[in-house]
DNA sequence: AGAGGTTACGGGCAGCGTAAGGATC
DNA sequence: GATCCTTACGCTGCCCGTAACCTCT
């Protein structure tokens, strides 16, 4: 074992009980893998593997092995953040976002993310939070900025940016000038987020009403729809403002003042705090460093500052 | 940083303060040191080194690139002994051994390390203890043989033999049937290991008598001259009967009965619990086996085994 | 047949050693 | 001039990816 890349490539393999597995998490081939497990076991004088020709275990001393490799991969991640500059950071970091920030600061991040740590490829996936939840609990991401927070005991999160809903609509909906009552909000489809989401949940249970007909609410994954929609007048719409600043700048969307009080959207960064994470926290430190210069910018009423 | 070998080479050029040293410490040539440490730099983006042409210095980044470096080795090493089998160890190891065991079960030590190590290099000295102890404290043997102690604090040591002293003699010379009294021996010149030895200091205190003139003791560096001058009868020899056993067998010399009450010469294997050392502890333990197989098969007055 | 690991093979490149260069004492 | 590090250069050998192969379900 002349090479961490070794260690690295059986650690996976050990951690997914697979070559091929290992070669696709480690950006390379599975002959590549198997040839460099092969070198290991002779340079060792040891078998890691029992292959069975369908599965591959690990002998005794693989386990062991394991190990081993785990802590040097854990102190070469602690040595290059220690030591090393921002370009000595390498590697594959696998980021989910949830479209509300995808359609504000993320294309900002992505760009400081590659000047500051040019070496790091981003690899990523916008979906919403419930998915990005279970993603990041199987391993499947290593950074998710996401609404909520996450609890499972391996993985640590920090809040990084909180956004009001309000309720928009298109200026050529006629709504009078008073402040809109629950009941006047339910005369029209409402549009948010999908189902799954908290602005969903909250938004139903504010509108709900036993001696009523059920409200309208449009859950929609994509954003961009939900504006298209808001603009064609299908109704109104509950996001956060921030996330059409272009529109309302514009003139063709407008806040509505309303009696709807929900609770800001908060989002979190969260990673793992094993291996796979070891790139996330300087990433979620970046992140919250644009976030909070990306809310200096935007108009006060649009961000919900003593979130942070 | 891809490779354990960089990390290895900057260690030693950090430890030495030298590039040149290091490479010949790590059995390389100079400009691979020099190269491997600018990649170093490269990779992490940061100088390790102030190079002011006449000679080196650690940066800050450097100083605390050399603590994971140390870490790193020494986790390796205990990888290798734990997981690897023996044949995973690699290496040089710098090995001082008195005369003494030299002339006993050295040869049959190389032959069983090379057998259950053999990609470790035996890189071989002989000489006295004194001077050997000099060498272990300067880090520039991995391992000693030696008789006494060594006490410095990053030292580790074991017991592994311990032979009795005897006056050693040519059949031709005529000793009369008693044993020989103090007066008696100091008729004749006794040759013995050189003055810097435990045995020629014992022997010195032992003979030494204020009425008389001083005893003529021969220090003699050379186990093989001693042995020599012996059979040529300049005198009585004082040596562990067990380092000329065959011409004790052969009836070429014998051991002559004395009043002289010395004690035993007792080796102990030293290393330094450095990085340096981690090749030393397993040959240690397996210079214990070697020796303990050799005595088995002594005669038994020739060892002191209630000394193990 | 297909999933998963091994073996075979050709090409690229990293790292080594030799040798020459340059700076400082 | 001697010492010590750097740069240049050719070569070897390793490692990777493609592709063919094997084996078990």
């Amino acid at each position: 074992m002349t090479d961490f890349r070794s260690l690295e490539l059986f650690y996976w393999a050990a951690e997914l009980n697979s070559f091929s597995r290992a070669a696709e998490r480690a950006n390379t081939t599975q002959p590549a893998v198997s040839q460099r497990i092969a070198a290991l076991e002779a340079e060792l004088g040891v078998k890691l593997f029992d292959r069975n020709a369908r599965s591959i275990r690990l002998t005794h001393q693989g386990r062991k092995l394991v190990q081993y490799a785990e802590r040097f991969l854990m102190l070469r991640a602690e040595m290059l953040s220690e030591v090393g500059s921002t370009v000595a950071m390498r590697g594959v970091l696998r980021l989910g976002v949830s479209e509300t920030i995808a359609q504000t600061w993320l294309s900002r991040f992505i760009e400081r993310a590659h000047a500051v740590y040019p070496n790091i490829v981003i690899d990523l996936t916008v979906d919403v939070s419930s998915v990005m939840r279970e993603l990041l609990g199987r391993g499947d991401l290593d950074l998710v900025f996401l609404l909520g927070s996450v609890h499972e005991l391996t993985t640590a999160s920090c809040d990084i940016c909180a956004y009001p809903l309000a309720v928009i609509a298109s200026p050529d909906l006629e709504l009078g000038d008073e402040p809109l009552s629950i009941a006047r909000i339910r005369e029209f489809p409402v549009i948010t987020y999908p189902r799954t989401t908290a602005p969903y949940q909250r938004l139903r249970e504010a509108l709900y009403d036993p001696r009523q007909p059920p409200p309208r609410i449009f859950g929609n994954s994509s954003l961009t729809t939900i504006v298209q929609m808001t603009l064609d007048r299908i109704g109104l719409s509950l996001i956060p403002p921030i996330a059409v600043q272009k529109e309302l700048e514009a003139g063709r969307l407008r806040i509505v003042d309303s009696a709807l009080r929900l609770p800001d959207m908060a989002f979190k960064a969260a990673f793992s705090l094993t291996l796979s994470g070891s790139l996330a926290r300087p990433m979620a430190e970046l992140a919250q460093e644009v976030a909070r210069a990306y809310d200096a910018q935007a108009p006060a009423r649009l961000v919900a500052r003593d979130r942070l």
